[in-house]
Order: structure tokens, then C-alpha cells, then sequence
DNA sequence: ATGTTAATTTAACAGTGTTAAATTAACATT
DNA sequence: AATGTTAATTTAACACTGTTAAATTAACAT
């Protein structure tokens, strides 16, 4: 039986470390795989302790997302500062798409998994904060390139364009880590697919793509 | 007590009477929501009967996935007749996109779940098969019109080509299912979301878009 | 030493997928 | 017609799940 926790900062500490047992857990082996009772083993806590922190399993899945969503934002942060634009948004899709296929697992939490819709008031991202959600970054990076003129002018709504850019990325991302395995596909390389993909919206939607790599 | 069945005919009755209970509730309420014993209340038989079908669960699944995969297939068999290459490959992609937000359960469980690879001694769909495999079809579109020479020179692959393609109009569809809802994204309308994809694919790919929707 | 508070656990509930064992209906054989 | 055989079906159980009410128990104040 561990001691008691009663000050504010250890209780803090046991929330993360729990969030931490569910993510390594999730992570490693899906979501649906690892069960209340293994996580509190995993931190050699009862698993009605984690009940104390987390409404329910549901709300420590969103717990774990959120750190993730901001795991991503921090990750593409840097990206934010390349000087030219069109080379920023490639590299913020490249970003983007390593982040998916090196933690799978995560990437199927956060995007490939249909849930009741975040609840803005127990999330702790602050929407719209370009320093936290990865969504308002894209917006920021596609909303520079459109005020540029870089975009065909047919299209009106830059949103538009950067949702079709996310899911294209999202695409090539979400079938490789659901389908990947499948032997009757014959696919091929998947950073040959993400560079495809990204030259081809980019040609596109950009009125001069002469120089995309 | 039902009676009992000896017939083969009636023994493959009741695998298909499975199989469609088995697919409503997990249309209706999602795949993990539906236990085998609701499925089983449905036709009205214990929940073991269906062991004596079905391996487990994933087998269940596996045999509603294989009839979807036909009933997509034969939904794009029509549409592989239209004379016009560029206006085949349009059309063949917006069936494929109706298809997955028209059943958006079944497409989850199709396309953006994660499983242990089709066993293709189990599975009764005859891959490569145009008449019953879409990807099978997808490929035979795309081939014509690389044949044809439509495409930019500088992408050698069809087969890149076609999954690309199949990956724009699955990002949109699978983001549409997965974060639909998600109240902190400002979704454009989801067909003018599916329009810009394709035709900024297509843009991007052929080599003369001018006559694109 | 006693009482209070709250962190933690134990025990339980209703549900899950799955299986071994027991039923029982339909058939063939004597 | 009575019996035996086969296999379809069910009952009962196992080990698990998420979750919660109730019982513990450690740490604090009085």
C-alpha cells in the first residue's frame, strides 16, 4: 500500500504518472487492449485509485490525447519559423506525418478513433492557441500562404484549402497505420505515397509550382 | 428452442441470418457497443450457436467486412462503364466517398481499423478480382488512364497513382467519421471538402486538367 | 489519546468473449 | 416401435472488463 497522498503537487505527480502507465500501455499494445486494472498495477496503485483522478476510462483517454495534442504542437512549433512559405507548409506536413507513423498507436487515439467530441471545458488545450493545438498552426501556416496570393484564386476559403492538405497527409497516414500490413495491396513505399501526395495537392491548389522538390 | 438444422442449405441460411444481425447492430451502435449474445437475442438463438459458425468474434467480423467489400465492389461496377477516363476516375472516387459516409460504422470497421492482416484462406473475396475486389477496380481505372498516358510523365507508377488517390478521398471521408463532430474545427461543407480533393489530386497528377468540374 | 478527513483498497455488480459439458432434436438401425 | 448415433443447441462456467458502494487506513488536527 503506497502512502497517502494529500498535498496538491504529489496529487498532481500521481495524475501524471497515471496518464504516463496509460500512454506507455496504450501505446504498446492499442487502446482497447489495456484495461483499468492493468494501468494501476502498472503503478502498483488499486485500479479504483485511477477513479479518483478520472471520471472514467474515457476521460483518461482524453487526458493522454490532450498531452499528445500538445506533444505535436511543441514538435511542429519549430517548423513554424522556416522562412519560406511553401517550404514550411512541406515540412509541416512531413512533421505531421512522422509523428503518425512513428507513434501509430497514439495517432489512432487522436485521429483515426470516433468519440463523443472533446469537451472544452474539461480539455486543457486552449483551441485556437497556436502555441498548443496543432489545428490553429496549420491555419496560421496556410493562412500566410493564402494572404500571399500563393493559392489559385478560384479558391475562395483558406480553411478550406488547409483542411484538404490535413486530409490528404491524414490519407496516406491513416491507411498505412490500419492497412499497412495487408499483403493483397502492393504498396508502395510510404514516404514515396507522402511525397506524392503532398507535391500532387500542392500542384494542385499553388498557382506556381515549378519548384516543389 | 429453434429447430434444429441439419440441411446444408439451411446450415448456410443461418450463417448469412448471423451475419446480417451482426451487421445491423454494428452499423447501428458501433463494433465494440454489440456483444455476441445481442447479436445472438436478434435471431433468437444463444450466443454459443454462433461459435459453431464463426471462430470468434474477429471471424464475425470478418465475414460482414467481406460482404461489404463485395456490395462496394458492385456499387463501382456500374460506374467502371463511362466512356470518359477523366470523368470515370471522378465519379468511381464520389461512389467510393458516399459509400463510406453513407455506413460510416461499416467503412470504421473496413478501412480504418487496425487488425491482424485478411487471411486470405478465410476471406471468400477473390483479390485482384475486378468483379469483387474495389481496390482490384480502383487499379484497372487508374491503369487505363495511365496507359493512356493522362497522367505527368515524371510519376512512373500507376499503382502509386491509384493509392494516392484512394488516400485523398479516404482522408476526407475517415477525418469526416473520426472528428465529424469535433466542435473546435470549422469544418467546410464535407462534399466541397471531397470536390477539392479530388480535383486538386487531379490537378496535380494529370497532366491536362483543364476541363476539371 | 481521540476525532476527522480523505486517500486507498476490498468486494461486489453487471457485463464481456469464450468454452466444456450437458441437453435434445432429428436421423438411421435393429 | 424401440434403440442408438450424431450433431445442433443450450446451460453453466471461467476469466476478464469498467465501474461503484462500502470498508479500511494513513495522516492530520484537536
Amino acid at each position: 500500500m503506497p502512502p497517502r497522498i494529500k498535498s496538491p503537487e504529489d496529487r498532481e505527480k500521481l495524475r501524471t504518472s497515471i496518464i504516463d502507465a496509460a500512454r506507455m500501455l496504450f501505446v504498446a499494445r492499442g487502446i482497447e487492449a489495456v484495461s483499468m486494472r492493468e494501468i494501476a498495477k502498472q503503478i502498483n496503485y488499486s485500479a479504483t485509485t485511477l477513479y479518483n483522478h478520472f471520471a472514467d476510462k474515457e476521460a483518461l483517454l482524453q487526458a493522454v490525447c490532450d498531452e499528445d495534442f500538445l506533444a505535436l504542437a511543441g514538435n511542429l512549433r519549430a517548423i513554424m519559423q522556416l522562412p519560406n512559405l511553401v517550404v514550411r507548409i512541406q515540412a509541416f506536413g512531413r512533421a505531421y506525418a512522422m509523428f503518425a507513423l512513428q507513434y501509430p498507436n497514439h495517432y489512432r487515439l487522436m485521429f483515426m478513433t470516433p468519440r463523443t467530441p472533446c469537451n472544452l471545458d474539461t480539455t486543457k488545450i486552449q483551441r485556437g492557441d497556436t502555441e498548443q493545438d496543432a489545428y490553429a498552426q496549420l491555419m496560421l501556416v496556410v493562412k500566410e500562404a493564402f494572404d500571399a496570393h500563393l493559392f489559385k484564386p478560384e479558391i475562395a476559403d483558406f480553411e478550406l484549402i488547409a483542411q484538404t492538405m490535413w486530409a490528404g497527409m491524414h490519407g496516406v497516414c491513416s491507411l498505412e497505420i490500419a492497412l499497412g500490413n495487408e499483403i493483397w495491396i502492393n504498396w508502395a513505399a510510404v514516404e514515396t505515397r507522402l511525397n506524392l501526395m503532398q507535391t500532387a495537392i500542392l500542384r494542385g491548389l499553388l498557382i506556381d509550382s515549378s519548384d516543389l522538390s
